[in-house]
DNA sequence: TAGCTTATGCAATATTGTTGAATATATTAA
DNA sequence: TTAATATATTCAACAATATTGCATAAGCTA
């Protein structure tokens, strides 16, 4: 986990380890209250900024979805300051409000005339594999 | 608009006249405080009560993106109450910031194992028509 | 270890959204 | 058209979320 701050020239704090380790060993994404409560002590201010930084660092993306509060979860692809761009599709569970990252057997690609496109976001609603049991 | 408000049993006033009004004749999508900017005069609670009403009856759809305020555009598949699902993506321009609903040449279609999905909700980010130029 | 830079925490405040209850308006049925 | 009913609007109060400037504390570099 340290390495991964110093890679992004980030210096090294307990919390930011803290949040790192939390994000990081969770399967879906969570958002910052979910981190705020996973933490023992913290000040609210110095999470938002935490994970600010994170998200322009590159670390971490903020997953929006329609009615439910912003998630966060682990950059597992390459991506530098600012710039996220993600092989993977965010899926949220209808049953348990569950968001997670899941790798796609394969992307795909959208034309729009008239525009260019740099990004693709997909999120996918429906029913996990722990609620469909 | 009116037969939009009866048919799906709604009642006729004045604001809800407007707010529909200008959501439709509006290119892109808007956000809450948008919307309360093009009107003369209007109480924030009635514009928040609005707008989730014609949400949870399927009139509008709201598009929630990373690091910008939430969005509404009109439903322009036919959606019933609360179950939306367009056949439509979200595009957001990172120079303009406008989000407009564009439809797809084609939808694809995603797979995962395990996971039932029913909806999918597909965002692309880059350079408008507009902004292009 | 000293000096510099950056993160943290505090106080204050802005923004956004919500709730319950009173009032006003729209709808309906006579 | 009017009266009765149902629904929308508004007010007051509040809760949650987020932001800013500044003082202090901690991390980093040489």
């Amino acid at each position: 986990m340290k390495e991964v701050l110093q890679n992004k020239n980030l210096s090294v704090t307990p919390l930011r380890l803290n949040v790192l380790g939390i994000i990081n060993s969770s399967l879906s994404a969570l958002s910052a209250q979910e981190i705020g409560e996973k933490l023992n002590e913290y000040n609210r201010i110095t999470l938002y900024r935490t994970l600010k930084s994170f998200i322009s660092s590159g670390i971490i993306h903020e997953i929006a979805l329609a009615g439910l509060d912003p998630k966060y979860a682990l950059c597992i692809d390459e991506c530098s300051s600012e710039t996220h761009n993600h092989q993977h599709i965010h899926f949220s569970c209808t049953e348990c409000d569950k968001v997670l990252c899941v790798e796609a057997e394969r992307m795909p690609t959208i034309q729009i005339p008239n525009f260019s496109i740099e990004s693709l976001d997909i999120q996918a609603k429906g029913i996990c594999n722990n609620c469909s049991e």
